[in-house]
DNA sequence: CGATTAATTTTGACAGCGTCAAGATAAGGC
DNA sequence: GCCTTATCTTGACGCTGTCAAAATTAATCG
């Protein structure tokens, strides 16, 4: 019938269940995902999301792994454009916080203390701090270029930077910042401290 | 025989569940914190509890105003010594660091989406925008002084400055990263990167 | 093609959660 | 001392994550 038609039992159900899942996190909330609604929502029972995700904890970590490799992708076409390196540093810093609000229970999962808070180090930490190494040389040639000053260590600017979007990031999410223009507004002046 | 008897049925409830809340935010965290274990925690039944607060958010609520009065106080003792007024801004930005770092699950509440997230804006939210509101004003105080540059309203300098401190904040907490010196350093560039 | 193995999904169950309704208890006001 | 009112308990409901065992289906091998 279907052009795709599942080939056995449901179909290719982890493909679905994270699809599923991103989709709830797009239009509500964290808590609104449970394995039980997602189940449902996939038609498919409670207990069957376990042969592809060992517990939720697992699923969150697919999901915020997704959410880092879009991020991981969004430094990559900055650095690889040939636009002016001011600029460069600009669009980083409105495609995070775009990325971040836009998606914002999906950014919550990624930095939230459930999935970073472990005892051994995970395939997700491991990721996430790739992710995070490809930012900082994005400081290290925008240092080249001369655009930012050399007078810190590049990780300790891209610290920094992470740190001030991070907690922008964090204060639009939560209702604390109210609207868009303010986090606009506070992104310019973050970025004329940094130049 | 004790000094101070409960006066009636349990004695004073209220302020015991906070006390206890707060005991298990310092010592275990946020979803260790449930009704049922705090009930028995406190040596009540599960329900005595909605008799003092109208439901857990509410609860929570409490705590968190409790961490804000903390901040409050905290931020008033830094505009009320005469110390110089560069330190007076160190002090803040260490004062609220420690604080943060050291009631990690409080500060997570007063700052989690649970709290913001809301219809109308709560007594918790009105009391927490005082708390700013008043560290505004010490921004206000420095750039009288000269100590803090001119060129931008108070209102910005404080945001980002928030902003930032709740990134490092909410890094360090999460685990994310991994040193307390780690946090120092870059406590240091951020007051450098403000005077 | 048929039988066996392996992967997948379901049903049933358990403990834990927040919270409501109804009843029991005890304190304070008259 | 009675009555009102505040306080607390027991019972219950629906929700959650997750385990064990059984059932179903696909893949594989002879």
């Amino acid at each position: 019938m279907s052009p795709t038609k599942p080939p056995y039992h449901h179909g290719n159900l982890k493909a679905s269940l994270l699809g599923a899942a991103q989709e709830i996190l797009e239009t509500q909330n964290q808590d609104a995902l449970s394995m039980r609604s997602l189940a449902e929502k996939v038609g498919v029972s409670r207990t069957a999301l376990y042969h592809h995700f060992s517990n939720k904890n697992d699923l969150l970590c697919a999901l915020a792994e997704n959410g880092f490799s879009h991020l991981y992708e969004l430094i990559s076409e900055n650095k690889s454009h040939d636009t002016p390196a001011e600029e460069q540093i600009q669009a980083a810093i409105i495609g995070y916080l775009e990325f971040s609000t836009q998606h914002a229970a999906q950014y919550q999962l990624m930095f939230g203390k459930t999935l970073w808070h472990t005892e051994h180090e995970t395939h997700f930490q491991r990721y996430a701090k790739d992710c995070f190494r490809l930012y900082v040389s994005l400081f290290e040639t925008l240092q080249d270029n001369q655009t930012l000053p050399t007078d810190e260590p590049p990780l300790r600017l891209a610290q920094i930077m992470w740190a001030s979007l991070h907690g922008l990031s964090q204060l639009m999410n939560d209702d604390i910042l109210t609207t868009k223009e303010e986090l606009n507004t506070l992104a310019e002046h973050l970025l004329k401290r940094f130049l």
